[in-house]
DNA sequence: CAGGACCGGTGACTCTGTCACCGCGCCTCA
DNA sequence: TGAGGCGCGGTGACAGAGTCACCGGTCCTG
């Protein structure tokens, strides 16, 4: 175990932004973090979220290369976890075994996660992107507790855009759009949109 | 050092298709290789390309997880280099920091590479990625050696598309569309229409 | 010389995303 | 209690991006 200090911020707060220095390596024991890129246009992608037991990339990728941050992190769940400071964290890379095929196999989750997003992104159309994300966000109800704002940077796409083709959705009854949220009616043929194309 | 197979492939080879088993891990000393991801609609994007002195990411991916290939690898330029078996490399990985130290700087790097094509992809408009590629992709005489569609899969678009705007491009004096490939005339203004959006 | 493969140009679409503007419900604060 | 100010979502009109089908050219190769 490296050294670290406890760490811990509640919902809402960002925790890096492009161009910050990097404090350190953040290992996560509650709560979880969204990842984010933010265009000059002001259009915004979720890149991933990092969930209790889990590290974060980002500071991986900023601390091996002496970089600054190029994404933005926002606490999405209260947090607690562990700040692993930057010497710790390259010495404990060496000695500790365990830590290492940690952040290893993370690293390599992360990054076929990234081609995944790449995939859908270049390769796929837009109502499978969208089907998708409905069906990784719904909750044990079956509801999806998402603005259309947000749903638009799940999809790497725009608000207006994931209205009409939600709507589309719900004419097709596929979903209906409640005051609470989104709810799933047909799971299946949701799925069938998110494997075309 | 690890133990290690001295490995060779000429210009066109496939080194791996998404499905396959990963037979070790691969590290350059020449040539480079061209690693894509295609659609089911028959569309192709380039990921990234290792040259030598690198080492093959996609490989680091599979060893890890234990998973098979999910892009492709094709040989651009003549090959040589080592192929790490599977157990070596985890060894290796264990126990020669210099490896170790090789391999974390690689996956870093490619890493902030995979951030930055999410950000071109979903975040920048169309003229600017094809700025870029062609800025990209020139010689030392500011010859871009590349079919259209060649262009489309670095550009994650449409072969069609991509003649369409290089047109324009050339209508506007940037670019001189000749049969040995595509002469980059004003580079400053290339430069400056890759950094809009 | 015929056939085929690859290449690039083009018209006519569709899909995707943007912009501006609207109305609604909800909050806050004087 | 009512005026303003949100954030949210709906919509028309448009612009950007990508597709499809088809054509003609060039360069092989048999």
């Amino acid at each position: 175990m490296p050294a670290r200090k406890a760490f811990s911020a509640p919902k809402g707060t960002i925790l890096f932004s492009p161009g910050q220095d990097c404090p350190g390596f953040l290992r996560l024991t509650q709560g979880c973090i969204k990842v984010t890129l933010t265009g000059s246009s002001g259009r915004e992608v979720v890149l991933y979220r990092v969930h209790s037991g889990e590290v974060c990339l980002q500071t991986f990728t900023c601390l091996i290369e002496d970089q600054s941050y190029a994404a933005e992190g926002v606490v999405e769940e209260d947090l607690q976890g562990d700040l692993i400071p930057a010497d710790q964290f390259r010495q404990a890379l060496e000695q500790d075994p365990d830590f290492r095929t940690e952040v290893l196999t993370s690293v390599a989750l992360r990054f076929s996660e990234y081609q995944q997003l790449i995939e859908d992104v270049a390769l796929t159309g837009f109502d499978a992107r969208l089907a998708k994300v409905l069906l990784r966000l719904r909750d044990e109800a079956g509801l999806v507790h998402a603005t259309h704002t947000a749903l638009a940077a799940e999809t790497a796409s725009g608000r207006a855009y994931v209205s009409r083709r939600l709507a589309e959705f719900a004419r097709r009854g596929l979903v209906e759009q409640r005051p609470d949220g989104i709810r799933i009616c047909r799971s299946a043929e949701l799925v069938q949109i998110a494997e075309q194309k």
